[in-house]
DNA sequence: ATTTTTATTGACTATTTGGTCAGTATTGAC
DNA sequence: GTCAATACTGACCAAATAGTCAATAAAAAT
């Protein structure tokens, strides 16, 4: 019974990420997504309190989902450098496994709105990803490091990967990706670490 | 008397670059602009066939800006290095010393829409941006170097230093930047060699 | 089988927004 | 100062879109 309920609300969900990765959050309106999904347009508004609440949710998500991938590692990164990649890979495999997720996070300003100190709903859910890529770095640099100063490598990092991955998705297929990308990894993950002195 | 059009124009333009950078295109509304331009709405419409010509507008100047900056440098490179260096150099001062029009080349989904193959109006300006790379570079290739792997290099180029500058942007200030993405963009600017294949 | 509960629907309204145009103001020529 | 040309205006209209709700269907409980 809650099943069907349940059902259509993923129904939804997929739909509602398709939409606003092919077109953009902003253009994207309800009917598209009700279409997509194959259901009745106030059906959106029995599982959702109106469109932005479907792109928070869809957002935090997406989060998540990130998060959960940055946490787990195949072997423990034992050194800071090891730790860079392994954030780097991370991200790569995301952006490949769960692209419509990545370009959802990644796509339009959401980033840049951080610039402005009132964060609304829509903005929250980024600053979780910050502090996850600050608090699974700091514990590989020497003590005293300013706060500002690893908050700018996640800055660096998650620029890295969003503008090298989402740019070279245009035209590369992933198996060729692969290959191609070792030695700029390497050389990325050394020059953060020269960035953050030593 | 043209005279006071011009001015008029000029500041529709200026205000509406401003709402297209602070919200994005898509949420942009017209009279957001009128009224940031402190003009009535109407206006608008005599100056541009519609909302969409005032963003190809835009977006045509932009790129036009950004590939003169391209092309004009202080000393000409005589390596591939040194031009690869020149174009991320004039990028980030690109993105630094125009920061809206950086914002608006790059902010949403314009480069993800290549992908697609139908290139209408809004993509066609960055398509003659992504060319420009492709020239400058190609004579500081060997000869016979797949012309689908330039492009790659262009979106690698691209997709980098949009990025990494604009992350960087959020909580560095320009001053600060410039001495500590010395080593990140020389290491860049290696690894791309590599990618290239020498 | 009947009743109750839950979920879905799509025609409807309200609101927002793109675009128009008759009227007004400004400018320059005489 | 008067007139013509140009530029501007904002109330207005039309189209698109967000959001509602009474009717309907499906599922669960009896």
């Amino acid at each position: 019974m809650q099943k069907r309920a349940r059902k259509t609300r993923k129904k939804l969900k997929r739909a509602a990420l398709d939409v606003f990765t092919e077109k953009s959050v902003d253009a994207a309106t309800v009917e598209e997504i009700t279409e997509k999904a194959d259901v009745g347009k106030g059906t959106l508004y029995q599982h959702f309190e109106d469109k932005e609440e479907i792109v928070v949710t869809l957002v935090e998500e997406a989060v998540k989902h990130l998060i959960r991938r940055i946490r787990s590692y195949d072997t423990v990164p034992e050194t800071l450098e090891e730790m860079l990649e392994h954030l780097l890979n991370a991200h790569y495999r995301f952006s490949v496994e769960a692209r419509e997720e990545f370009l959802l996070l990644f796509q339009g300003k959401l980033l840049l709105r951080l610039e402005s100190d009132t964060l609304d709903e829509l903005e929250e859910p980024y600053i979780h990803y910050l502090e996850e890529i600050e608090e699974q770095v700091s514990p590989y640099l020497s003590p005293r490091i300013a706060a500002i100063k690893i908050r700018r490598l996640a800055c660096a990092v998650a620029g890295f990967v969003f503008g090298f991955f989402s740019f070279a998705a245009i035209g590369m297929r992933p198996e060729e990706i692969e290959s191609s990308i070792q030695p700029l990894r390497r050389t990325f993950v050394k020059s953060l670490c020269t960035f953050l002195g030593r």
